[in-house]
DNA sequence: CCCTGATTCGC
DNA sequence: GCGAATCAGG
């Protein structure tokens, strides 16, 4: 397999998108493992995973089953995600040194809307109805009846109303396309940041190269 | 059995 | 560095 930037950077956005491994693949034509493994040497953040093998060691065929539960209760491991969490957590304090480079994706989103905001919107207001033409194409079992009748999916919230506007503004507002340019950790890096396709992490230039394997296949 | 992701280790 | 083989949980 040829690591491309191109593949590379398919992988990490297709990562960051939260597709399975094998989803990965099949969508770059490769393994799962190719995926995994090359996620895993790139440093690519860990998955929620079913499996814990606490012990880095080898098992020997899994005749160590007990001693290793033991280890396990014993350690009391952080999950990936609760890492996660403490990084966010520290990334956002302002009296931590701050690096570019560990701060959640948020927070970079936002600078780039800032920044969106700041050069000023260059693509046609029209194109999002484009979009969410092309969006509601592709989701053809809904109809605008059953969409009205659908009360199970107003999230539980405490500040209702808050959480109704913040609703609402997140849908009105045109999320950025989070297609990475460039390399991480590289001066010049950056994401798209045109205007997203609503639900989707790309603008719609993105969107059709990350999706295009996906709608060969299922088409 | 199917799915999943992680690790190992020969290449 | 790569990824098939393997492990292991749901």
């Amino acid at each position: 397999m040829e690591w491309t930037e191109e593949t590379i950077a398919r992988l990490r956005a297709l990562w960051d998108e939260g597709l399975s491994t094998a989803e990965i693949g099949r969508q770059l034509s490769i393994t799962k493992n190719a995926v995994v493994g090359k996620a895993h040497r790139l440093g690519l953040p860990s998955r929620p995973s079913p499996i814990r093998r606490s012990s880095t060691k080898t098992v020997e065929k899994g005749v160590e089953k007990e001693k290793k539960e033991q280890l396990i209760e014993g350690k009391g491991e952080a999950s990936p995600i609760q890492v996660k969490e403490e990084l966010s957590h520290q990334a956002s304090q302002p009296e931590k040194k701050q690096v570019p480079e560990p701060k959640p994706l948020d927070a970079r989103k936002e600078e780039l809307v800032m920044a969106e905001a700041s050069v000023g919107l260059k693509e046609k207001p029209s194109k999002i109805s484009d979009a969410v033409a092309v969006e509601e194409e592709k989701k053809p079992t809904r109809t605008s009846v059953e969409a009205k009748a659908e009360p199970k999916k107003s999230p539980p919230a405490p500040r209702q109303k808050k959480q109704k506007d913040d609703v609402i503004n997140l849908t009105k507002r045109a999320a950025t396309c989070c297609w990475p340019i460039g390399d991480p950790g590289t001066k010049g890096f950056r994401f798209c940041g045109k205007e997203a396709l609503p639900g989707k992490p790309y603008c719609f230039e993105h969107a059709q190269i990350a999706y295009v394997k996906l709608r060969e296949r299922s088409s």
